[in-house]
DNA sequence: ACAAATAGTTGACAAAAGCAACTATTTGTT
DNA sequence: AACAAATAGTTGCTTTTGTCAACTATTTGT
């Protein structure tokens, strides 16, 4: 945790040290930094009284008087008494205004271009991707906006999903129980034999989004006998305790009821204490256990079934 | 590319206003931003001069003159006469002044805490790399250094990377040629095929990475009769043009010439002329060639040959 | 040996930002 | 409806921050 926030602080103070904060003379335009950003702020808004501005940027009141002032001098805005408040200005950009705006958009534009020139398309794009992760997770701090509404669910998969799902079981099971390589090259497999005899009106594959990646996934397999087996249940280390497995758990129950499977098993290992504890909650009980060595541990490999009654969806 | 700027100019313009720059009394400290920027750097550097200090933090030397003033006022730093230039001092921090950034930094880094409560951990972890993501990536922008440089190779694969593997191959040619998710099946099956009859000896992957993340890769898969399959050939296209796909072709022949295979084959399709434009360069020839309909597109496969002159070796 | 460059200091000054008092209006309370 | 409290905006005054140029003491280059 110490080490996150240090690496934040670093951060802060190395951008702010590229971004060479406390420069007068922005860009070579007349204006000052705060004073540009009185003008993009206006420029983004189209129409916005001082107390807004000041609200937004921060900044003195009297101080932002006096900047408007200086616009209202130089022709760049247009102050006119406000229709609903008349203490208050709508405040607007005048055509040499937006002329202004755009001139030191370009220019910016133009440093920022020969500062990204060197680099290859696929390191500016993980570059901006980066900006975009940052500036919406800093919001959501701000926000406080819970978890949960950040996740979303997709009972369909796209190409790359296969291959992210087989990369996250092999990452984090050789991360978290240090299983060896085998176990991916097995994934693979079972994945293998899954999509052989896929059938898309029984079995089904559920995940979990963040930010447009997979965080999380479930699946049912039509099994002989009217039954249902429960397969690659994960969910990524960092985005546990928020309810995604319980909520991944429940569609994949809700499916299994919705095709009258008369059984759901499963099966898993008693390092998968934390699933298995969600397994039980939700009705699963053991029915055969059998010690194995496998993926370089010797390992207690473990049966859960549940019996469906179908009478409950009456 | 106009996009991508834009994209920047916004982050830039948020994170400024995240920060809230042009704050003064900095985190309650009796000091500036300004002075405490000197602070900090004093306190990394353990030992400079003043020199030093207006060069790194882009300061007027009159202005920092007086700051180190007010600092020496108050026992936060020393000065001794550089035993190498008698024109200058060794700026060093006193108890005082070590207890001061200490101070400082414990308080930032409650600000920082605060902040990032809200954020689940994967959340914050994202972040974090995101961070890493742009100071290096800026970094290098300025430091100019080509890509080439910062791709390493791997001959070996860690868990994980098979399933990634899978995923690039089903992304990229669902993004680029169309294929459907048929295609990311097939990927499957043919890493199935290969990991259950794979031999260490003989079979062989290599894996471009950038950033610790794969951007590239390369097969050699034995094959009866002396001969050798090359597999899985992919650069990420944002890493393209940069000489990563030539290395791994490289290593790849390299590698079969070593193990004296008389003739190296690949099969590809018509839609990949620029993997096949490298093929070519490197004496591959078409062999054969057939139409299928295959993966949600009208294909012509296409085989391509290498015999390998073994004499050549001495 | 001597001109040019460099490290650091200081005085003078300009720009940036904050504070408080003031006017004109709106809002809330009884 | 009357009136106190709050709000939008302006202005004068102040402090803080930062710049510039002149100056001293030393080092460097030729």
């Amino acid at each position: 945790m110490d080490g996150k926030i240090s690496q934040i602080r670093l951060f802060n103070r190395f951008y702010t040290a590229q971004l060479g904060i406390p420069s007068n003379r922005f860009l070579d335009s007349p204006y000052s930094l705060s004073e540009v950003r009185v003008l993009y702020e206006i420029g983004e808004h189209g129409c916005i009284t001082a107390h807004r501005l000041s609200e937004l940027l921060q900044l003195d009141k009297g101080y932002l008087s006096r900047i408007l002032k200086l616009y209202r001098r130089d022709g760049i805005i247009e102050k006119k008494p406000s229709d609903a408040d008349r203490r208050a200005y709508d405040i607007r950009l005048t055509d040499r205004g937006k002329a202004q705006l755009a001139e030191l958009q370009r220019k910016q534009d133009e440093q920022i271009r020969r500062f990204i020139g060197s680099l290859r398309s696929g390191e500016c794009d993980r570059l901006i991707s980066a900006m975009q992760t940052i500036k919406r997770l800093v919001s959501m701090a701000s926000d406080n906006k819970a978890l949960g509404d950040r996740v979303t669910y997709r009972a369909e998969l796209y190409p790359g999903d296969i291959g992210y799902l087989i990369h996250l079981h092999g990452k984090l099971y050789a991360e978290e129980s240090g299983y060896s390589q085998a176990f991916e090259c097995y994934v693979v497999k079972t994945f293998y034999e899954f999509l052989e005899r896929y059938k898309p009106d029984k079995d089904k594959v559920w995940l979990a989004l963040y930010d447009g990646e997979i965080v999380g996934c479930i699946a049912i397999v039509d099994r002989p006998g009217n039954e249902a087996q429960l397969r690659w249940f994960l969910v990524h280390p960092g985005f546990r305790g928020a309810g995604i497995g319980r909520n991944l758990l429940e569609m994949a129950l809700a499916h299994c009821r919705e095709r009258r499977y008369t059984c759901v098993y499963l099966l898993t290992t008693d390092i998968q204490q934390r699933a298995i504890a969600m397994y039980k909650c939700m009705g699963f009980r053991p029915t055969a256990a059998v010690e194995v060595v496998q993926w370089g541990k010797v390992l207690r490999e473990e049966r859960y079934d549940l019996l469906l009654d179908s009478s409950e969806e009456r």
